[in-house]
DNA sequence: CTCTATGGTCAAGCTGCTTGACCATTACGT
DNA sequence: ACGTAATGGTCAAGCAGCTTGACCATAGAG
């Protein structure tokens, strides 16, 4: 493959996701969750499952600690997570999503949904499917990085 | 498809795009050339062709018209662009690639392949072009939103 | 039971974006 | 033609989110 059609791929690839980072944003914002960027939602991704300290949450999104625990305070103060005693290591908080913090995450889940549905309309479910299927082979582990 | 797999879906997308983003940006840079962020990747790609003026920068870029100029600036005074006068319009600029911007934008596209040739190794070249079809006829028109 | 490493926060600074104001040129309405 | 509004662009100030640096509390290693 020539270089310029790797480019024009990696262009479509990058148009594709920031236009669904910006349709989720939007729909959770639609869905009455104010005050929320598409940052705290990858936050919210990790949070989601049990919970996690701050140096973890900074590792997944790719940022200092310090950056990492002023977007807890902000989202703690937003009244979508809070800040737990560690079990088993008094230094450490475990950062874990409140029951709003998990409405917002179905909030994305149903706004990532309408925007997938739309794929579907163009390409098939079956193609939406092997996309899935092909992205999932193709993806880093573990951390995600929002800054380009 | 449920909510839960449009999710999944999105995520690694999001991931596959972050990590293309952060590998092209390093490929760049290895090549030498210094101070390029991804943003300015995705000006380069709007005046690669035959130049544009700020306002269309902004436009593509998805930001203010300031922000843009400012952007122009950067670039002008690191060498990539260089403003030239508007043929037909006395008020605006064209922005044009400097030589070294074409080379940078060369090496941008080497880095794009380097990426692409590691997923055919995974998926299959044709699979890797499947990828290509699917998400060129996703992807939305004009406008790159570099923001997350 | 020191000594070092780790989790977390506070504080200050920087960068890239925004809003607001302004000038030059163009397009429109009469 | 001519005056008014719209458009392209820049300057200036402010702000949000990140960084670096310093620091404290607890954990783990010897």
């Amino acid at each position: 493959m020539q270089n310029s059609e790797a480019m024009a791929l990696s262009t479509a690839l990058l148009a594709v996701a920031g236009e669904l980072t910006q349709r989720i944003n939007e729909g959770v914002l639609a869905r009455g969750f104010e005050g929320i960027r598409p940052a705290h939602g990858f936050a919210f991704v990790r949070l989601a499952p049990d919970g996690a300290t701050v140096t973890e949450l900074a590792a997944h999104l790719g940022v200092t600690k310090q950056a990492a625990s002023q977007l807890v305070d902000e989202i703690v103060r937003k009244g979508y997570a809070e800040r737990r005693a560690h079990p088993g290591d008094a230094r450490a908080r475990l950062i874990v999503l409140t029951e709003r913090g998990w409405a917002c995450t179905r909030a994305a889940e149903e706004a990532a949904a309408e925007v997938v549905r739309g794929w579907g309309q163009v390409l098939g479910e079956g193609e939406v499917r092997a996309l899935w299927r092909q992205l999932g082979s193709i993806a880093p582990y573990g951390r995600i990085r929002p800054t380009w």
